[in-house]
DNA sequence: TACCCAGTTTGCAACGTTGCAATGCCACGT
DNA sequence: ACGTGGCATTGCAACGTTGCAAACTGGGTA
């Protein structure tokens, strides 16, 4: 036996199909009476809404997609977190799609090309292009997250990663740390993220009057730990090494930790450390991380109100906003 | 301007509508002539297939459900990328739930309160006991993911937690502890995972000649950091202190790592550590973690295969398989 | 010339739901 | 007895797609 429908329940209950339909969707409308003996129907055939029916009918299916690089990330896995969780509190649902980091990756799913049949598209991008993104047509409104500049009918919510990366680098300069070095550039990808907290630590190193280096900008790879244990290995190795790392990411940094534990330095006695995205990891390390902490959940939870006032109006000029941040003073870079 | 359907498309392409999905689904039937023309209209009119419609006319989606605890704890963050990136594979995209161990939330989910619409389900549960998931009806089908064993026509696929937790454990005894704690218990939980390991560790106790010792075994209320450390305090505020502590998952060791560091204990000479999920950040910390690996992405894979089978035909009986793990011996616990 | 076959293309109906507008019902006031 | 208004219920059609089976096409064969 296959699943009951709307039609074997009015006919259990006999009513019509459209005052199972009521009960279902807006049971004050129809008498107590009725209403309860096809409550009882439904219960008793096990009824479920058809979905697809539903939103073929209606035009929307209330779900959304989360387009990250990776959901293993911890920095993505906390923000899809709280993704899933507003998504809820709006009755919605999120589903999920990995790009990898892979510009080609994220052009297919931009384009709606398998992010099927979902309403709205919160989009992580890694190595898209703005440009890119404003050209896309007939696929579902998207919110950007991250630092691509609002553009078109696409909206943006992020924080000010400049800002940021200037108040982290800064901190490192007002407690004295001389040779600031900055891990996590990705030349190779028309990463805006990694661009601006490069551009803020510069700022801050010019404030400071410290000269900026060359060889003190570490590009990596991808952004993970074992990319963070390269790169502080190749500082450490340096004629002059760095007093004091800032890592892009809290993953960076951690790395970090690792490849000065490896070499018998100490943290932040010999080289302090400053990690960005506030994960849960970087809390309980030993040295606890210092690190500028969005406020995922304020990113996550905007994103969406954002996403569902463009789905109600499309034509809405693309919004930029942003999230507030903090810098978290921890053990790897004490005050 | 609405989005184009396959009328639209037909219409300019001057032929029928059949046609035009012919050339969507199955292009090898049309004559070559004829699909470019139809390509060609397809393409200028931005034309994407109604996933709605598509599903409700096919009866299937390609959507499956993922059910966890949460998304941000690394071990389920790792295991839901293996899972997105096996369902593409076959296919399938893949909607995230999250239950935060609430057996209500749990009991919701699984009856399709919300998953909406999907062809089918991966299941992780925390606290729901095998009978409660047997008496679903009608629901998609699930699969489990974890200790519950399989039960009627739910399959089950997870490593072996006992043998598992016996060789960790055996691991600390043949290189010399003889105090071995275990910390993570969930004793207000119906959790099986937790339930089979600590069953391993006393075998591996026993093996060893070790008595048991109730103030050895500590439950917690989660499985997070903090937990780990909390345990671990009260465990080195003992009148005799483990020389060893057996987590049941590596976020609880990082969080006993941080509790040692804190008691200016050295791990492992003073207290040899032992985690268990091999999750990335375990790893990298100081010192890399020794735990137990399970093979999550062959647990990805045949999670969505078993899926895919019991789609295909529902009759089957439960089945119960197993997936390899292996220890990883690292600093926290070396040979 | 009639016929047939393979390769293409087509029309019809149905999947299960909800928007819309109309209908039925009943109590109340006149 | 009759009209009125409000509440409850209903029928119809449509959302966009695909399964099914029929219909058409052209060239080759009997």
């Amino acid at each position: 036996m296959s699943r009951a429908n709307l039609r074997d329940v009015a006919e259990r209950a006999g009513v019509s199909v459209r005052t199972v339909s009521n009960v279902v969707n807006a049971p004050e409308v129809v008498a107590p009476a009725t209403r309860e003996r096809v409550q009882r129907a439904i219960e008793e055939m096990g009824y479920r809404p058809n979905i697809a029916a539903r939103q073929l009918r209606r035009g929307r299916g209330d779900v959304i997609g989360l387009v990250v690089p990776e959901i293993d990330s911890p920095y993505f896995a906390e923000l899809a977190a709280h993704v899933v969780r507003a998504a809820e509190e709006l009755g919605w649902t999120v589903l999920v799609e990995q790009t990898d980091g892979d510009p080609a990756r994220e052009r297919d799913l931009l384009d709606g090309a398998r992010g099927h049949g979902v309403d709205g598209v919160v989009f992580s991008p890694w190595a898209l292009t703005p440009a890119e993104v404003s050209r896309r047509a007939g696929a579902p409104p998207v919110v950007m997250l991250g630092e691509q500049a609002g553009f078109g009918h696409v909206d943006r919510v992020a924080i000010d990663n400049q800002a940021a990366a200037r108040e982290a680098t800064a901190h490192l300069v007002a407690t004295g740390r001389r040779r600031i070095a900055a891990v996590g550039l990705q030349p190779h990808l028309s990463n805006e993220t990694a661009r601006h907290r490069l551009a803020g630590y510069r700022e801050a190193l010019a404030a400071g009057g410290l000269p900026p280096e060359a060889a003190l900008e570490v590009p990596v790879d991808r952004l993970h730990h074992a990319d963070g244990v390269r790169a502080t290995e190749s500082l450490l190795s340096l004629p002059a090494p760095p007093d004091a790392v800032f890592c892009f990411t809290d993953q960076l940094a951690l790395g970090a930790l690792r490849a000065c534990a490896d070499r018998g330095l100490r943290v932040p006695d010999d080289v302090a450390l400053v990690g960005f995205d506030d994960i849960e990891a970087g809390r309980y390390s030993v040295p606890a991380l210092t690190t500028v902490a969005p406020d995922k959940q304020r990113l996550a939870e905007l994103a969406l109100t954002t996403l569902g006032e463009r789905m109600a109006d499309r034509s809405l000029p693309g919004r930029d906003l942003v999230v507030p941040h903090r810098l978290v003073v921890r053990e790897s870079a004490p005050a």
